[in-house]
DNA sequence: AACTCGGGGCC
DNA sequence: GGCCCAGAGTT
């Protein structure tokens, strides 16, 4: 439960199930995630997106071994403290799993008891009292997926289907004719636009082509994943934002590059651009701890953010291993 | 309260 | 092309 809640968070039920069949294969419980490397829960991850909720979850089953006896806790109040766990969370699992009498308010709940109460800008302690006087003291569990589960097949954001409701005799947005406007949706601001340049850099070996993948930054956008090296324009133009990428790990790119198609990655409050170059030589960094050579087998097994993904794809399908030797001199 | 943090499906 | 998704952490 805690494992399908955290993965739940901000992401649709059909994509998370595969991944939780694939993650409750791989890591069957709290000992064998907490003993795990990072990289490999990272993979097994590998496309889910908000990925410091895959590094909390191994925290966490890490904190759980080694201060908690490798019990997970039972209250709401003890399960907020571990990482990656909010209010929403600990509600959600204190009271499914545990019987608990708590509210779990996630975006749905919001919906409902906005249009319930009419409230066009509700405020999380707003919505806590109001969850908190509604949930069921005998199944508070089974009260909670009842209205989160009603937020996402009837209330549902743009066309709710109010005759079918079993709520709509209590609602006063229906009553007041607002259900359309409850709650007031906040406009965002247009995605502003990141380009960067992307160093594919091919090194033929006899066994097949492998390419150089390094590791970002532990936390931040994408932490812990591998990508080509990568750099933002900046002012130049795309061809020498991957070339000057390339430097950064010690390798200097020969003149040309043969582009590949860009890939346009929408984030949750950016629009990235990747402008994909491949040369091939023999130069380049050792492999060490952030540095790898990787063949298509190695690049199976590291985790990769879906534009990083889709690069390889293209520079592997484009076949690089023709492209060996013949850079432009 | 405002940001940061993915990716995809749907209209 | 915008919206939304069984939110959490940081500032």
């Amino acid at each position: 439960m805690w494992i399908s809640e955290v993965m739940l968070q901000q992401t649709r039920v059909e994509a998370v199930i595969p991944y939780y069949l694939a993650w409750m294969e791989r890591f069957p419980d709290v000992a064998a995630l907490a003993a795990a490397p990072l990289d490999d829960v990272l993979r097994v991850w590998e496309g889910l997106g908000y990925y410091a909720r895959a590094r909390n979850l191994h925290r966490a089953a890490q904190v759980v071994r080694d201060r908690l006896g490798g019990e997970l806790p039972s209250t709401a109040a003890a399960l907020r403290d571990l990482p990656g766990v909010g209010e929403y969370t600990a509600g959600a699992v204190a009271s499914i799993a545990r019987g608990e009498r708590v509210p779990a308010v996630d975006g749905n709940v919001r919906r409902v008891l906005a249009r319930m109460f009419d409230e066009p800008d509700p405020t999380p302690s707003w919505l806590r009292e109001r969850a908190t006087e509604l949930v069921d003291p005998v199944r508070p569990g089974d009260c909670n997926q009842a209205l989160m589960e009603l937020g996402a097949t009837v209330c549902v954001p743009r066309t709710p289907e109010c005759a079918r409701c079993p709520l709509a005799d209590d609602c006063l947005a229906r009553r007041n004719g607002t259900v359309g406007e409850r709650p007031r949706p906040k406009r965002r601001a247009a995605l502003p636009e990141r380009e960067f340049g992307v160093a594919v850099l091919v090194r033929p070996k006899k066994s097949g082509p492998e390419l150089l993948l390094v590791r970002g930054p532990e936390d931040g956008l994408l932490g812990g994943l591998w990508q080509f090296p990568t750099e933002p324009l900046a002012g130049d133009a795309p061809r020498a934002a991957a070339a000057r990428a390339a430097r950064t790990f010690g390798v200097a790119t020969r003149r040309g590059g043969r582009a590949l198609p860009a890939r346009v990655q929408v984030y949750s409050h950016f629009r990235g651009i990747y402008h994909p170059f491949v040369w091939t030589g023999k130069d380049g960094p050792a492999p060490g701890g952030d540095a790898v050579w990787a063949g298509p087998a190695k690049l199976e097994r590291l985790a990769l953010s879906a534009a990083h993904r889709a690069i390889a794809r293209a520079a592997l399908a484009s076949g690089v291993q023709r492209t060996a030797g013949t850079s432009q001199g």
